[in-house]
DNA sequence: AGTATTTCGTGATTAATTTCACAATAAACT
DNA sequence: AGTTTATTGTGAAATTAATCACGAAATACT
């Protein structure tokens, strides 16, 4: 069975592979990636075997296939498209984040309430709120972020998940109440950081 | 034994807390807190007692009283600043987040290694990468945020290790080495979204 | 060709985490 | 006061995840 935290391995793997391949080597050991990942080389082979992904005894894996295999994985040839709800402080950082265009993410279309953010930025459009609907039928996305206030997030949830929104990347800081076999991933910055200033001072 | 997950959930109830609070609630079921922190009400009650925590049989916690005691445990009185190293798009949203605030978190200063950013921003003077080491020893900072691109994120980290710092919150998608003892929590932006993006997908 | 060495693949084992189940007990009700 | 009810606190059970250990196979070496 495969869960989630597999997948976050093998995206780690896939960038991990990409700079050793910059780097110029052209194979690598579950140890050598394992190092490089942060796991153990168990933790490799198994996850590589759960998605029946082969390498050589003795030789390890082939770097350029590994990748192309994870591509295929990953990057479905279709729709990658996501959209992006709220462009304050951290919106308006993840609509310039290079690091989504480099994995083949692209964020069609921003909104936010205020007009005055109501303008094409960095490329990207952003729109009033009124808006997501139509762009996100027409379009047939199925990813949102948001980053949005507190107090709006658990509404604009709701707004999008009935307008077909199926994943949530969710930068308030509110556990939102989806219904079942819709995913959200939770991220909440100061409690990240708030952790680790608690887990070093004792 | 208390673990990081502990903690990451103990953060969280406070969170929602202090939410319940404004709404007007004076007491709380582990029921109710779980429901509104995404977990079971079993695992309330486990973090609780763990910190030592105890309620009232069939009338539940005290608000109040249980925010006073999850600040003792997480408001330290002593130092909360942390530095910011890196004024790229996220490390400049990072410096406005209110959040960090609200949970008592501090920037204290950020670094770049580009003049032009040099300046304070938001309240928050920016520094030279030189400046790092006095200002890490005057201020005795132990924890810092990594926001700068992939390739000098590991050489940032040694640098700030050995300056002194323990604790790391990293932007970058690299997982950093660090010597044990070194605390570190990688977020990789990218690999959220595209584990979402994969996981509806299909 | 034969032997030694290295690395993969994976079943077995161990560890960690979560859920279950229920006794204890405080409040509410009669 | 006695009974019912609701909720905590926590060992026990179940589940999930990580590590160990080792056979199989490919390469390198003699």
């Amino acid at each position: 069975m495969i869960v989630k935290s597999n997948i976050k391995r093998l995206l780690q793997y896939r960038f991990c592979l990409n700079r050793l391949k910059e780097l110029g080597f052209e194979k690598v050991f579950s140890y050598t990636l394992s190092e490089e990942a942060g796991v153990s080389p168990e933790q490799v082979r198994k996850d590589f075997s759960h998605f029946g992904i082969k390498g050589n005894k003795k030789a390890g894996y082939d770097i350029d296939s590994l990748i192309d295999t994870l591509d295929d994985i990953f990057i479905s040839h279709e729709n990658q498209n996501v959209i992006l709800v709220g462009m304050g402080n951290i919106g308006k950082a993840l609509s310039q984040y290079r690091g989504f265009k480099q994995s083949n993410m692209n964020i069609l279309a921003a909104f936010d309430i205020d007009p005055s953010k109501q303008v094409k930025s960095f490329g990207i459009p952003v729109y009033p709120l009124e808006m997501m609907p139509e762009i996100i039928q027409k379009n047939k996305v199925e990813v949102a972020i948001i980053a949005v206030p507190t107090l709006s997030a658990q509404y604009i949830c709701d707004n999008l998940i009935a307008q077909g929104i199926k994943g949530i990347m969710n930068f308030a800081p509110v556990i939102l109440k989806v219904p079942k076999g819709i995913l959200v991933n939770n991220i909440n910055l100061s409690n990240e950081l708030q952790s680790i200033v608690h887990c070093v001072s004792k």
